[in-house]
DNA sequence: TAAAAATACTCCATAGGTATTTTAT
DNA sequence: ATAAAATACCTATGGAGTATTTTTA
């Protein structure tokens, strides 16, 4: 069975006349009745009842009439689907995100990204960078939002943000009284971090700023995964911390953050795609994320 | 485009090499590149993106392969509903009834209809002989319950039921006291009845039952449609009815129903239906309604 | 008898085959 | 160098056209 005999059968239950159906169809009566005879060999069932005066669906026909029209329509929505998958409108796009990841670019990124591409079904998971490199491999997800570096020829690696560190302390701590921090302050402090393996980390960026800018390597008591448990620790006074800038939408009762002096280091944020990935979406996410960085430097 | 190019689109997508494809399609390499090029150019999109050492699909490939997977579905399917249909197992079946048609035998048939025939849509509506006379026409429904008699060439009508009559009384009537009645005491009384026209009707029935068996013409005090009304009238005192003993299922409390004494005339029902109509869900419904008779004739 | 579907045949467009070339690894 | 898709060209199936017959209202 082909599309054509769904069409012309479609036109002549419409007409219920095989010459106006021919007519319809700009083909001439005799090959539409065979093909509809075709049709009716080969699902084994009469789908008109014909005398030469009238034409008229059996029962099956009418049931058939109904399948025959929706997947017709199925076949244009298909290709308008089809359509919308190459302009980047329909599909779905995974994301992968370190736990250290921003909390302030990727919500923007993706109220911006559901306002223009709401059909756009978003895969959301939490990945260590070493996981986002295996899952953009075997295309579990189409991006990443990592800590650099980040060596991978396969990969295309932007990066999006230069964050400043923040001092977390509890508000009982003597540096609190401060408007900035140094680094070489914090020397003796205890610190709550991260997992530092596998590279690339957030906690190799914080044991690299301390080292480069002050020559002393950060004595963890606590290593933790998730920043809202970081900051736990550090209210419940286990230590300090250093966490990107972009936590202080986390404010919590009993928790001070304060800026390092200037010049600190800063903490970058990139995000990772494959240089072979052809996905319209990923351009289309590519293309929101440049917009409200841009955004971001302007405003 | 034609079903051939989704099925040999979805093989090729399952293989993501054109050579196995096409040798589990029974054609050349050849002819399957050219038919996915045909596709792609058809709808404007590139479906695969091919290198001499891969085939993979591109998002919008993805988007079409699913709509491609459920158009070919939906075409089995549609094969196997219009047999179904033919076989009358599928499909819809509209039934007229009159208001005075039984209480007992309708209900007991739809009960077998829907057990042998669960996937067909009944639609119930009450209509009197002449409405029905008119949706039969224009099929609007497939089979009708009415009195006879029923004279139209293009319909076939069979005597389901031969029911007796039921004088139904106030409990505070004097008949009440007797274990059956006969049609001549009634001469006198108050007749709570039904519309006659358009004919044939109920109303007519009970009028000839009288004239022939006893030789007079009931009194009608009241008018009405329903059953469920003439019993409330007849418990009110407003008169008796002669109803189909089949609304025995119906008591009420203040009512009392007394059988005629024999030889007494009896109701007729019987079932329309067009002849022309091919339908095997009316066919499976008439012999459903046939074994029932069959059924109540044994037991 | 006239309108309309079916049948008989003819033709050609195109699906499919074979041979070969191109391309990317 | 090789595997695989694309291209070129040929063949033949079957869809569509024309002429005619059959059917029934």
């Amino acid at each position: 069975m082909e599309l054509r005999h769904l069409r012309y059968f479609v036109t002549v239950a419409e007409e219920l006349h095989f010459g106006r159906a021919a007519e319809r169809l700009f083909i001439s009566q005799p090959p539409l009745s065979q093909q509809i005879q075709h049709l009716e060999r080969e699902i084994g069932v009469a789908l008109f009842l014909r005398t030469s005066r009238s034409v008229q669906l059996t029962p099956a026909g009418e049931v058939f009439l109904r399948d025959a029209r929706l997947i017709l329509a199925a076949v244009d929505n298909a290709v308008l689907g089809a359509k919308r998958a190459a302009r980047g409108e329909e599909g779905w796009l995974g994301i992968g995100f370190a736990a250290s990841a921003t909390y302030d670019l990727l919500p923007a990124v993706l109220h911006d990204f559901r306002q223009s591409y709401p059909a756009i079904a978003l895969s959301l998971v939490e990945l260590n960078a070493a996981e986002q490199a295996v899952a953009l491999h075997d295309h579990s997800i189409h991006v990443g939002f990592a800590r650099p570096p980040i060596v991978d020829d396969l990969f295309v690696v932007a990066a999006v943000l230069k964050e400043p560190f923040v001092v977390a302390l509890p508000a009982t701590h003597p540096l609190v009284a401060s408007t900035a921090v140094s680094l070489a302050e914090l020397a003796c402090e205890d610190f709550v971090s991260f997992p530092e393996r596998p590279p690339p980390s957030y906690a190799q960026c914080v044991r690299q700023a301390c080292e480069m800018a002050s020559g002393f390597t950060p004595r963890v008591v606590q290593e933790v995964r998730e920043m809202q448990t970081a900051i736990s620790l550090v209210v419940a006074g286990l230590g300090i911390a250093l966490l990107p800038a972009s936590v202080a939408n986390l404010h919590r009762a009993g928790l001070v953050l304060l800026p390092l002096q200037e010049p600190a280091p800063r903490t970058e944020l990139a995000i990772v795609s494959r240089r072979d990935d052809p996905s319209p979406v990923l351009a289309n996410f590519l293309a929101i994320v440049q917009a409200q960085i841009e955004h971001r430097e302007r405003g």
